[in-house]
Formats: structure tokens, sequence, C-alpha cells
DNA sequence: GGGCTATTGTTGAGCGCTCAACTAAATCGC
DNA sequence: GCGATTTAGTTGAGCGCTCAACAATAGCCC
């Protein structure tokens, strides 16, 4: 049986193409300044900040994969990478063989903690500048029905 | 004369990390589909699609790069390969000797034509089904303003 | 407790991207 | 017109990602 397509309206095509622009935007000016500032793209930078927030700078790898919405290959080439930046380590975990622990070494909170001021100014500038306050408030209304939506059905 | 990070308060905290974790989770859904349904990245579909949009199916590479939102040398690369699935071909242009013109094969169009139903689909499922008609407004707004905000200043 | 099954984390191949360097041709300025 | 500058597009190295396959261990169930 063929099923007729519900394409977008106007308005959503128009909503759509708008939402993909600004967002490859906003990210790939973020990335690019994170990159020059820091020499780590914005992932990594979102793995030393969840890590910075753990009690003890440690979580379990899956754990972390988790808070960063990366799946557990990325995490693990992104490990590798940053371990060998000397920014994190990893340890083995007692209770479980299996797992590893991964933490932030003192050299990946330095780190952190010189890229955070440029890298939360861009995001003031090139996101927060531009936007109302109602409108900060309905992007965090409609970004939390999308998480919703996107990770249950 | 050191300056004061200006941090972003709780209520940007929160919509920062939402939209970062929507806007990823949505995206990621959209181009395994892609990829899965019609071997293409969603970065892939976007060059069919403006091309399929222009007059006689063909356009300028840097009028491409433009429209898509893209690079000189990522829309190269991309051009290569899609040259290679035999999507795409590219022509000498006859008023600029260092153009070239990237023309979308019946090839190309078939393929299309085949992924953009599942592909607006999915598009409506994982992001229009969950808002409603006054948040799409919503967002259509708040992304014409990051884009123009981040196209000038 | 012994065999399934599920989970944890890693690995390698291959792809798409960025960046910098480059060629070639058009255009500007005098 | 001619040198200097700008623009169009490509290239290769290197990085970060996905996907599939994998080893090791944990948990389940009879």
């Amino acid at each position: 049986m063929v099923v007729m397509t519900r394409w977008l309206n106007p308005d959503e095509q128009r909503t759509w193409r708008a939402y993909l622009a600004a967002s490859r935007a906003l990210m790939e000016k973020l990335d690019r300044e994170l990159q020059r500032d820091a020499g780590m793209p914005h992932a990594y930078y979102e793995i030393l900040v969840r890590l910075s927030e753990a009690p003890d700078r440690r979580l379990r790898m899956s754990d972390l994969a988790d808070a960063t919405g990366s799946s557990r290959s990325r995490l693990s080439h992104a490990a590798a990478r940053l371990e060998a930046s000397g920014w994190i380590r990893r340890e083995d975990c007692p209770t479980d063989r299996r797992g590893q622990i991964a933490v932030l070494t003192d050299a990946g909170f330095a780190t952190l903690a010189a890229a955070a001021p440029g890298h939360v100014e861009g995001v003031r500038r090139h996101l927060f500048d531009a936007l109302s306050p109602a409108q900060v408030d309905q992007l965090h209304r409609i970004s939390e029905t999308m998480l919703d939506h996107l990770t249950e059905g």
C-alpha cells in the first residue's frame, strides 16, 4: 500500500531550514574558537566539563558517555586522545573488572579552567546576546520537549 | 587588566545544555536514518536538495557552498564523493575558466526522490510532532535571529 | 555452579571534516 | 596593458566520528 508522504508545510519548511543553518553556524563558530583558543573540539571540552563536575573529578566511562550523549566507541577514542594529551587518565574500576574510570588530571583541570572563560563568553556573544529573555525561555522549553521526545519513543 | 567572565546564569546554563543535547540527538538520529536508508549523510542530502531546486539542477560550486553553508573545501571533498557515486557531475563554467558547475544527474535525482519521503517523515516525527504550532513559530524566529546575529557581527 | 545472555570498553577500517597550502584565472589600480 | 591582489576550486595531512567486530567480565536462571 502506498502511503502519502506528509510533506512539510511552508512554515515548517522555513523553520527547519533556518534551524539547520543556525545550529550549524553556531556550533561551527564555537568549535572553531575552542579549537583555536584551547586546542580541543567542543566534544572534548564537554567531556572535561562533566569530569570536572563529578565527585573527585572521576566518572565511569559509561556514565561519562551518558552524560555527554556519546557512544561508548566515541568516548573510547576521545579518551585515548585526552589521555595522550595528559588531560585525563584511566583507572581500573575496583568493583567491576570490566570497568574503567576516567579521571581529570590537574593538567586537564588547568586547561579547562583556562579555556572556560573564553568559551562561555563565546556562547554568550553568539547565542544569548541575540535572544530576549522570553526567547531563552522558549528555547529552553523547546529543547526539553525535543529531548523528551527523542529519548523515549 | 583582568576582565570578569560573564558566566551563564542558571536559566541560561540549563537552556544551553538542553539545546546542545537536543540538537545533537536530533541530528544524530536523522543522520543515522539517512545513512541507513539512503546511504548518504545529511550533509550530502542537503547538497542534492539544493541542486534539485536550482534551474536546470545546476549550480556554481561557490553558490552551492553558500547555499549549504559549507566551506569550499568541504564541498570539494563532498563533490568528489558524490561524483564517484554518480549522483552529480562537474562541468567547466563557460564564463569563468576557474569555475565549476555541479550538475545533479538523473541517478542523483532518483536517489534523492527515493530518500526524501523517508527523511521528511523523520524530520516530522522527530521534531515537528513534538512541538506545538506556537513552538514552531518560536523556533523559527529564534533561528532567524541567531542566523542574522551569526552572519553579521 | 555452569551455561546463556547482557554489559563494558576497545579496536580498526573507512568516511567526512578542517586547515593550510596550492594552482589558475579574474579583476583592480595605475 | 601589466603587476598586484582577489577569488574559485582542489588537494593532502591529520583528526574525530560511525559501525561492526571483538574480548573480558558480570548477572541470570535452572
